[in-house]
DNA sequence: GGAAAATGTGGGGAAAAGTGGGAAATTAGT
DNA sequence: ACTAATTTCCCACTTTTCCCCACATTTTCC
């Protein structure tokens, strides 16, 4: 659904515009209805379409509430989990205490991960690129030939 | 039913506004009329619009009585409900008791759990926060994808 | 390459929400 | 019954949010 990596703006009153490549699936599976929420292992947002959220929002729930992994991811995930809708001018306005989390300033990173979309600031998504790219030590890349399609 | 995390703020005389944005389902189910009591687990305050909790209490007076365990889960969460009604402009007077428990001063963190809202003190929320991001010795989010939407 | 359309960006102003405080009403305590 | 404290109701002020329009920049099409 989504893929493709974006530079947007924050402007002084919070707001963000959706690049117009998001808006017409967006448009097309939610009339301008999103999730925002926080990603518990980046310093950064997960954007969804409602329906999308549901889906995880359910499975959230399914969990049986009793241990203390289910509990926190529902905390976290759902506990920040907050409805915004695009404006007229296909813009949505980030909660305070979200910009907060991933600590969004003026210039930010959109990156579409499939049914949902990433949000970070500029400088927090080039920390994060650099130290991906340079420490080979967690042997990410090993198999990446696989995937790409390089070998076989 | 609820979601999202807000900052709201305890005046002076223990009110505290409830967001517009968790109103209206509140309106919807419950004309006005809320129970608040403790969390046994976290040092913050439940809240549910009244049918709500009615299954709770139910349940919690369905277990057996026998047990240790069931006897304080009773006393301490029905102990500690209090009925309380929004006012004229949306607000709800928290009893010094529930304050004190929780340790709220001005700042509050309101987030939505489902079913109920919890209420912290921004302290306290902020410091749990910093505790379960980076303890990573709880494997927390070892599974985080298969919720989140990658997997699968 | 240039014009036209679409997109991105900023900001003013109206409306709504959040916040604080006074005063009346209720309750509690002596 | 009187006083003191708490609670409720109401109003005023500040901040935030929403809606709209204007300008700048980019893209598209000819």
């Amino acid at each position: 659904m989504f893929r493709g990596i974006n530079s947007v703006t924050l402007d002084a009153k919070g707001r963000m515009a959706l690049p117009t490549r998001f808006r017409e699936p967006i448009a097309a599976v939610t009339a301008g209805k999103l999730v925002v929420t926080i990603d518990m292992r980046e310093k950064c947002l997960l954007m969804y379409p409602l329906p999308e959220w549901e889906v995880v929002q359910q499975k959230l729930e399914a969990l049986s509430n009793i241990g203390a992994q289910a509990r926190l991811l529902q905390r976290l995930l759902i506990g920040h989990a907050t409805d915004l809708e695009l404006d007229g001018s296909g813009r949505i306005l980030l909660p305070q205490m979200l910009r907060d989390f991933a600590e969004l300033n003026k210039k930010l990173v959109l990156v579409g991960q499939g049914n949902k979309i990433e949000i970070w600031s500029h400088t927090s998504w080039h920390a994060r690129m650099e130290h991906w790219l340079t420490d080979d030590s967690s042997g990410l890349v090993a198999n990446l030939d696989e995937f790409t399609g390089l070998s076989v």
